[in-house]
DNA sequence: CTCATATCAGGGGAACTGAAATGT
DNA sequence: CACATTTCAGTTACCCTGATATGA
């Protein structure tokens, strides 16, 4: 049966959890991605990241990154500042309004994904798929 | 964490196994979505199917299939013949070539795929990405 | 000079929309 | 006439490569 292809199983699973969390962010202005960058500029708080030190920590590319931050700024999310320790680099700042987008969407998408399965589920499915991306522990 | 969320774990997994299935197709001129085609073309060796059946077994684009069944006919996998029944329809065909290509590709895949994962696990984990795409079952 | 950071121009592949051609 | 199947042209979104400007 093809219905039963790893393959085939990931594309429909990811186009479905893409299409929820699409439809539940969206009263905020942004995406699932869009979200995710607000997540890693966040996190714990630290100093501001350069473009790429949160291209890297999200995994996509550099030149993404650029489109990305372009688009989270047009909105007033973020703002790029030169670093003054090192001005090739501008370090992504949340705004005010960008912190608050940050904190209801993560709210908000940490429900939605609970209301897909059980808790033990998710987490066994989540130790499945992180083993299909690391092949070798 | 980011790497907790259900969106980008489903990303990566879906991209180390298409990287993974492309790779091992390699050596037959063909990628996992070309098998795809090719196996749908052949389910049960019933009667041969038209581009838009197939394209919904698929679950792809009309359009898309379009383009699909061009590359395949381009490689002499597969062959369009007017439906008698029907003037309207091309009747997709796998050709001797397009059949031993499948062939060989299925057991690849399957090989695969059976190296990803042990048996239950990648029982439970089909079981849970079906979960997903069905959310009301 | 070298290396790093960010940006921009351009391309490839996937998927879609809408319209056209053909036939039922 | 309405409807179905296929095809084509054009668009969008995504991600990449390679080149350039700027600075360490």
């Amino acid at each position: 049966m093809l219905r039963d292809r790893l393959g085939y199983l990931l594309k429909h699973a990811q186009l479905a959890v893409t299409e929820r969390t699409t439809a539940v962010l969206a009263p905020l202005g942004i995406n699932g991605r869009e979200l995710a960058v607000l997540t890693v500029l966040r996190e714990d708080a630290g100093p501001a990241l350069a473009q790429q030190q949160a291209a890297g920590k999200l995994n996509v590319d550099r030149t993404t990154m650029v489109d990305l931050v372009d688009v989270l700024e047009g909105k007033g999310l973020v703002e790029r500042r030169p670093d003054p320790a090192d001005r090739r680099r501008n370090l992504v700042h949340l705004t005010t309004k960008g912190e608050q987008t940050r904190k209801k969407g993560e709210r908000l998408y940490r429900e939605t994904e609970q209301a897909l399965l059980s808790e033990t589920e998710m987490a066994d499915l989540k130790r499945l798929l992180q083993k299909l991306s690391e092949p070798d522990d």
